[in-house]
DNA sequence: GGGCAGGATTGGATCGTTCAAGTTGCTGGA
DNA sequence: TCCAGCAACTTGAACGATCCAATCCTGCCC
């Protein structure tokens, strides 16, 4: 069992005062070179790192930021969070950070969380995904001034704080321009009920795209809650009308899911695209929209360290465009 | 922007020393009731919560577990260790621990992160997945006697350490008796090849039921790496052998969903039951055997804070049995 | 009423680090 | 010669909790 190796340790070992060692790692520019040469050779030699319970004491810092994770819903869309999370983790460690999780059961809870985490760890700051029109997390951090990035647009006020997002409107409009390339004019659309910023912004890109090709979007459209069971359902509604659609653009993989069940059942064929290439997705050979989930993360580090440890600590944003990943489904 | 709350203001506002405040937190029963009382109102009116960072100082505890979170491989079977990541969060957090994640590419550089996590953030145990023969992660931390429970029986010494497991063998054995109760006899098994420890495992529960059945398990076994292809080619075989099976178990989703695609492609429908029961399995409507991942977690943090607080440090195992999901094309 | 036992409470030291305020030694200008 | 000015390093104090040892009550018994 080796012992321990603090501070005091290798400012012995290198004939120094604890301050000097504190500056070789704080601020290597004021120490003269053959000191520093000699206690970072200490440093090595010892295998000294620093304690950051101490560290976090003095500076109040503790080089942690919180995620939260979310209990896994119908375990399709859960993957996208999972492989943010890694990305998100692989990225906050090259930076010198690590991720510590949390559970929260409803916002408010959320809210009692951030205090907890805040007060008993110290936390530099937080992620925040799936955030909503007039999110209280969002205000309750911006009020106490808690650095924290989303993963998500504030859709009230695009430039409140720091976020990354993926221009899902871009998506769709993509995967749309794709079906009328091939031919499609009649190119449905199932969605989320209005009112959700992500589920408006993928339907827009649907109907931006049809109205460039000029197809009337009207009655080409569906709305419903996310699932498989609900996909289908809105997918024989659409078959059911006067002029069913020839094509479909789905806002998740659910949806699409339970379309191409739907379809089946029915005898018919139709090409459908989906939304986040899921693994489900790639499983079973659905075309769909995939969001640059590594990139996002990614970015949202260093949105966070620039708010953490930046020159510049004003909000910033960014867009990311995701990409439509063909397969023999459309 | 609310000042910090230490257990000095604390003492202050309930009018005792610090020492006895901690006493209230840590040692209630020393504590007169009436004073116990006045000391926990104040924390609650105060909203004071101990700095886990100070604690830690003193103790040398973090009340901090640290778990591998391993990039996504093939997509399918990462949700199986999301799955289990969330139920390990939320057991922590309600025995009054928090998860830390950190990734590694391999196992050496996994065992350097230790020594960091260890020495930087003072990390009370580890949960470590995946373990297999001989593994070098649990012989270090063995050796420096650090808490540490494993998802995955250590396969050379059943004894060695705490862990939990899913018995896989009682699965697949199920999953084989429900084929054989719906009459089939020659009931194929496609798996790992030999010598992974929860592969070999799934393949003797497969073998020990077709031995029960009085059915001779020769020749029905095929051996591919994990993988939708890899499934489907050994499916290919399969159907090609002079005997070919009725019906299919497969060590996992992937390899399932292989099994089904080569089906269809080849006209033909066999029954088909999958392991790990993905929500891919579920999306498609693949019977599969389900590990009861939850539980799993919740138990790993049991033995985890037993090792850490219990009275009783012997390192103790569970072994969870799955439960065969059926559905409807099994 | 004094002494005593026992538990409740107190003050001081401590964990490992960083911040703030020194101390030392050297250079150079008057 | 003297001292201002600076660079390089050292020392003492502090962060917020817990541990330890000493002190203070309180009730009880003789």
């Amino acid at each position: 069992m080796a012992e321990k190796v603090t501070i005091a340790t290798v400012a012995r070992h290198a004939r120094v005062s604890r301050q000097t060692v504190s500056n070789v790692i704080n601020a290597p520019h004021i120490v003269r070179p053959e000191t520093r040469q000699r206690v970072q050779e200490a440093i090595v030699t010892l295998g000294y790192r620093a304690n950051q319970a101490a560290r976090q004491m003095r500076t109040g810092r503790s080089r942690l930021i919180a995620v939260r994770i979310e209990p896994t819903r119908d375990g399709i869309n859960g993957s996208v969070l999972d492989r943010f999370l890694h990305g998100l983790t692989e990225t906050a460690e090259a930076s010198g950070y690590r991720v510590m999780l949390y559970t929260a059961a409803d916002d408010d809870r959320e809210i009692a969380t951030y205090g907890d985490l805040l007060s008993a760890y110290d936390l530099d700051g937080f992620v925040i995904t799936g955030t909503d029109h007039g999110d209280p997390r969002t205000a309750w951090l911006a009020e106490r001034e808690i650095p924290f990035v989303t993963f998500g647009r504030p859709w009230d006020h695009p430039e409140a704080h720091s976020w990354v997002d993926v221009d899902g409107a871009a998506g769709t409009r993509e995967a749309t321009a794709h079906l009328v390339a091939a031919g499609h004019l009649r190119i449905g659309f199932i969605g989320w009920p209005a009112g959700s910023g992500v589920g408006d912004d993928r339907r827009a890109g649907w109907h931006r795209a049809l109205l460039g090709a000029g197809v009337d979007p009207d009655g080409l459209d569906a709305e419903t809650e996310d699932g498989i069971a609900e996909g289908a359902r809105a997918t024989r509604e659409l078959l059911a009308r006067p002029t069913p659609p020839t094509a479909l653009v789905c806002a998740s993989d659910s949806l699409a899911l339970g379309a191409l069940q739907a379809l089946r059942t029915a005898g018919t064929t139709l090409p459908v695209i989906g939304f986040d290439d899921t693994p489900v997705a790639a499983a079973i050979g659905l075309s769909s929209v995939s969001q640059p989930l590594g990139d996002a993360a990614a970015r949202c580090v260093d949105l966070l360290t620039d708010l953490l440890d930046g020159p510049h600590r004003d909000p910033r944003q960014v867009l990311l465009r995701p990409e439509l990943v063909l397969r023999h489904l459309a």
